[in-house]
DNA sequence: CATATAGTTCAACCGTCGTTGAAGTATGTT
DNA sequence: AACATACTTCAACGACGGTTGAACTATATG
């Protein structure tokens, strides 16, 4: 088990928010955070092609975000999940780099105050 | 005051996960979470030119994620700092909607399970 | 073996948006 | 009044990436 307690780097928390921050994406992931559902019912629901929630699917999946797995019955079926590991990850990073504790009062290098 | 409770719309939370997404504005808005900074400052610490900063900065000061302050002493110089009402109300939000507690037991709709 | 279904991959298009250089604004200094 | 400084606005470029239609793969059924 691993607990972070630093600041995430920037890079990588622009990173994770680039993959969440587009709609089409987000509303795929926030169906999955619903429940288990295959590519077929994302699709029927959202409204979208097949071939494009597969895409996004791939995009999720690849960052860790999403698991697939085959119906054990029929496996022309593909189920995507929330991968619950990432996504604790994901509420950690965030969590950290918003937290407003962070935020020092100011020591000025620059303005007025500097010169006088 | 208010607090929120319910699933943020997804729509809103994309919204504003692409505000933040930009690696440039986030290493930006990282710097402010450091404390209040004027244009110069950030340009100097990120190795930006002053209206590219000032670009981001806009778009952090249009979604209310970023206040911005004239010097009293001298006026040229602009101060920004982090809103910590939005900042707040972005922990909020994110919390809810990455909330570990919103994924269901599958209930399938579609695949072999359906029609038998 | 032929057909159907669930999903993926590919190539191409196209809009959004981050970036850049230059001009413009506001304020302060001499 | 002229110049300097801190910052903003503007116009244009260019690239990343979301979307689309079509072809392809894999599995299942008759």
């Amino acid at each position: 088990m691993s607990s972070i307690t630093e600041v995430p780097l920037v890079q990588d928390v622009a990173r994770q928010l680039k993959i969440l921050a587009d709609p089409t994406r987000l509303q795929i992931f926030n169906l999955l955070m619903e429940g288990t559902r295959c590519n077929c019912e994302l699709g029927d629901a959202l409204g979208f092609a097949p071939n494009l929630i597969s895409h996004h699917l791939s995009v999720l999946r690849h960052a860790g975000v999403v698991d697939a797995e085959r119906d054990p019955v029929d496996a022309r079926w593909v189920y995507y999940s929330i991968n619950r590991e990432t996504l604790d990850q994901l509420r950690s990073v965030l969590s950290l780099f918003f937290d407003p504790a962070r935020i020092q009062p100011r020591q000025p290098v620059c303005g007025p105050l500097t010169s006088r």
